[in-house]
DNA sequence: AAATATACCCAAAACGTTTCGGATTTACTT
DNA sequence: AAGTAAATCCGAAACGTTTTGGGTATATTT
């Protein structure tokens, strides 16, 4: 593997003159530099990112947490897709992308912070993480430029982006409140998400705008999968039948409560309208199709990776993103039955 | 950030003996291992992984070259439970994960072999790639380990691991065959892709076996994309009526096919049955079911990982791991009608 | 002609590790 | 008592860069 010092023993020149010369530096003559470059295409050379991180203090990779990309997750394509707008954006920069897994074996023997101080990652982007995973105090106390996808947290070094998780589910509610309904359910995801608390909150003012009654009861946790939202919906649709809506907090819960509300024989729209969060792939696919809230899961990722770098690069002092949602009306929401 | 050189000082040691005692070599007492590991402790410290791949000549990462990750491809999810079989497998070892994106514009500035020699992997892993594509070539020259997915190529540093697409394919068209199809139309991904080839010999066979004649013209290419699928199965079905069953090489383009159908009010399955490759997550959720040729995605992944680790470990000889494909016989198939 | 500016170049230190080739002490053999 | 073995330790070189703080010509100004 050719180095830098080849190079300069074969051009004639110092090894100095040699970085200068492929760095673009301006004192370096033409020829000497044209020379070089010569010599370093012949010599089929290609740079040691690690040497020069060493010396330079900066790796220009960004790391990525994500917890939980299993086998399962892949039917969530939340993640998927915010993960594919980070790649956009940082392909496009001079960063890459390192990926961490945090499996929970691991976790225990290497910290968050030691993963990212081992490979010196510049900044990192974390996204899926519970508001009581040990990883999060430690980022706060860290002092890695890190950047949080929806959690609300902000710092010296710690930005994120999200979307607006009390309007979007107000919209949601209030659709619901529009089609006539007055007993409306809410599956949430659970307690330790920022987005649950938050669409906990749109659900009850949304409620509270219209005059309605917050009944507490008509609230289960799903846990945000499909299996524990089938659950929760067959627990309020059987303690509450007069519930004639369900407002899922997200799409794979409101899926669950569509098998739900079938073995249960009542019908979506007809007998019961339900909405969910997230507008992921599998709602226009799944019959009847899904209303539900989108967020541009894709501009999540690429806003919070054009965040972060911006931060790294010292181009921008941003520490906050806040994105828009919109209603999709399909069919699983019609108006109350009479 | 605190180094090697701060727990000598303050251990009243060499660095040597730090750098011996922390890797766990024999030739240091109990005692100043003791005091080593707590003085380590008491500064916080984390080593520098570019400093030790440096010397050492390895960096324990391994590259991830997808080719195409982008907005729309979150819909073939193919690719993404690949990559969640890579990092399941990665996140067991003591690698991590490099994701380089080649969109084509970065592609002209930096060739393949450089990206991976900048950044020192060890390995690399490329998925997506198509046979014309010019980093191919670039493998086979270059000396890096490089695992191919679903390209069988072989080498001294290059393996790969796929699945039989030949019997794959046969199957699938015998399947049809026995529901007593004749006129068996193809649609087929592209001319680039060494699984297209695979799976073309695999229907010719099954004819073959058959007896039946071989019409080339019932063969059209649909990119691996749901709308050049469609296009494809609106060409073939206008073009030949007497089609009674189509053999998709992709799901995506299946479903493609399938809405293709359904504008020429041709009812699947009565009046035409369609059959995928792949099984991916929609293949469960259009209606009517998609019948496919399941592969076992994330499990390629996690071989191919656990294929070229092994390989960087002198632990294992293979290069070339061949899997197997399973029918997964649902609606959108049936009996050709007399 | 002297002083100054400009253009070009370089030696050496630094980044934080690992490892080679001993050196020193202590314990064990003969 | 001398020699050998084992147990601990360490100095210094190496990995491949970047950067600092100059140096030496040549050109320009006064």
């Amino acid at each position: 593997m050719t180095t830098i010092k080849d190079i300069a023993k074969k051009a004639g020149v110092s090894v100095t003159t040699v970085s200068r010369a492929l760095n673009g530096y301006s004192d370096v003559s033409e020829i000497t530099r044209k020379k070089i470059a010569q010599v370093a295409k012949e010599l089929n050379y290609s740079p040691n990112s690690l040497a020069r991180s060493l010396v330079m203090k900066r790796s220009q990779t960004i790391g990525l947490l994500v917890s939980g990309f299993t086998k399962e997750s892949v039917k969530d394509n939340f993640m998927v897709e915010v993960l594919a707008g980070v790649n956009e954006y940082v392909s496009g920069s001079s960063y890459d992308l390192i990926l961490f897994n945090t499996n929970s074996s691991k976790q225990r023997e290497k910290t968050y912070t030691q993963l990212c101080r081992e490979r010196r990652v510049d900044g990192v982007i974390i996204q899926g993480i519970r508001t009581d995973d040990p990883y999060l105090k430690e980022v706060v106390e860290s002092d890695i430029p890190c950047l949080l996808i929806d959690i609300p947290l902000e710092s010296d070094h710690v930005s994120h982006v999200t979307t607006d998780n009390v309007l979007g589910a107000e919209k949601a509610v209030k659709h619901l409140i529009h089609l006539g309904h007055e007993k409306i359910g809410m599956i949430n995801g659970h307690e330790f998400a920022f987005v649950s608390r938050e669409r906990l909150q749109g659900y009850q003012k949304a409620l509270d705008k219209a005059g309605l009654a917050f009944h507490p009861e008509y609230i289960a946790d799903g846990e945000f999968t499909e299996e524990k939202g089938k659950e929760a919906a067959f627990q309020l649709l059987r303690n509450h039948p007069e519930i004639t809506a369900l407002f899922c907090a997200s799409d794979l819960m409101a899926i669950g409560a569509m098998s739900a509300a079938k073995e249960l024989n009542r019908q979506v729209p007809v007998d019961l309208s339900i909405i969910g969060y997230d507008d992921i792939l599998l709602a226009s696919y799944v019959s009847p199709k899904l209303t539900t809230i989108a967020q541009n899961k894709f501009g999540l990722g690429y806003e919070a990776a054009r965040l972060l770098i911006g931060l790294l690069q010292h181009e921008t002092e941003t520490h906050r993103l806040v994105m828009k949602t919109e209603l999709m009306e399909r069919e699983s929401t019609a108006e109350v039955k009479k």
